[in-house]
DNA sequence: AAGTGGTCTAGACCACGTC
DNA sequence: ACGTGGTCTAGACCACTTG
């Protein structure tokens, strides 16, 4: 169904409908990793635009890590891991979906709580201001991964203490729910090893390794800091991967 | 020392030289955060291009955040701590110094290896590649804090056993000897714990967090692996900063 | 020599924000 | 109304890779 025509009265950028055509066929496998791309020129005349508006679909494209190119040979469709492995804001959820693992969670607290400087500190907010905050253990096929601790500003999600935290991804209650698109975080990484509270919850051995992440998470393009979230994973299960850019 | 004139005869893009000419005056802070940069048809006349050179200058350094743009008002500086944040390909060396902590090494163990399954396979390599192995201790402000064993691809940087590895950064060597740029890594983090070579060498106790990074390092645009890297860093002293986008 | 991507020009019209 | 960035055109020359 894909119709390789543009439409020039849509209010979409010819560019971008070049863009998603193009995709459109790298995903569903029309195009195959390392095969060649139609050259700018070609596209140009294919689609009616000029050599420009078909270069800047070609540049998003590579920029987003889709298609490579190389001067003087062609344009030619990355490997599809190079595309994966972006580090995107996720939640736990979406993360485990990923890694084909099955997400869960059991509740340990959930409550309303204020007047805490450190975290008022951390989500921009005064001490007075209502904070929600949730416990989880976090479950990937099953098993306990993660312990997760979220807190999130009351004001933006009044209500949610009402929710299910068992079975959903809380970023999509609050994209659902809330209209509260996360689209960027600042996080920090670093290895702890297993208290005696943890290694009960998780069921791993005092002192085994542990990655240990802090998340401050902002919506829309702003700087106002939505969620600060602790979690605790398994060191001998969890792993992250990252791409890194020059 | 800024000039504000292009060189049409030099074989740099005259975008670049405006955007370094830009980046410049962003980072010596004649413009500071949120100041608005001069716009695409001021830029245009002032450097005696097209508005689309102009405009490529500005694309540029948005997609590295130094400028964020607004339709209608302007393009302007972007806060400092966004563009660090932002995950750059960077050697330890360059890490270090970010923290404002002075970097160093002592090597341990240098030589030219080859049949080495595992790493051939990282590498993309055939297993009869010669490859350059080192294996130093890295320290940050006099104290060791990781231990770094690092592979090259000895074909494309020969000779390179030669070098002093003591004071100078190793991605640095690279780009100026070897004109090697790299530009994509692929990272993987975890935690473990020390075992007794790496608690005698960092000086940490037995059993202590660390953390565990292992890297795959590509040149170009290409898909040629020249560098795989595997780090422990003491977890006491070492942490990761990621920033997340949408 | 032919084809590719990389750069560049000199215009144009549009959508958006400010005054 | 005016200035901003966003898109678009129809050409051009260059550097590079391959036959």
């Amino acid at each position: 169904m894909s119709t390789d025509k543009v439409d020039k009265k849509s209010p979409l950028p010819l560019y971008h409908q070049i863009k998603e055509a193009i995709k459109e066929k790298i995903e569903n496998k029309t195009l195959k990793p390392h095969q060649q791309i139609p050259s700018e020129r070609k596209l140009e005349q294919k689609y009616g635009t000029s050599r420009m508006t078909a270069r800047k679909a070609l540049e998003e494209l590579e920029s987003e890590g889709y298609v490579y190119r190389e001067q003087g040979k062609g344009s030619f469709v990355a490997e599809p891991k190079l595309r994966q492995s972006l580090l995107k804001v996720t939640g736990f959820s979406e993360d485990m979906r990923n890694r084909k693992l099955e997400p869960g969670a059991k509740v340990l607290q959930k409550k309303i709580i204020s007047g805490e400087t450190e975290l008022s500190k951390k989500l921009h907010s005064s001490e007075e201001e209502k904070i929600f905050k949730l416990k989880r253990i976090r479950l990937a096929g099953g098993e306990p991964l993660a312990i997760e601790t979220t807190h999130l500003r009351y004001k933006f999600c009044p209500g949610i203490e009402e929710k299910n935290f068992s079975d959903s991804s809380l970023y999509e209650t609050l994209r659902k729910e809330y209209s509260i698109n996360l689209i960027r975080a600042e996080q920090s990484v670093e290895a702890t090893t297993a208290d005696d509270f943890v290694s009960r919850t998780l069921k791993v051995e005092e002192g085994s390794p542990m990655l240990m992440t802090e998340r401050t998470t902002y919506r829309e393009e702003g700087e106002t800091p939505v969620e600060f979230a602790r979690s605790i994973y398994r060191g001998d299960r969890y792993k992250l991967y990252v791409e890194l850019r020059g």
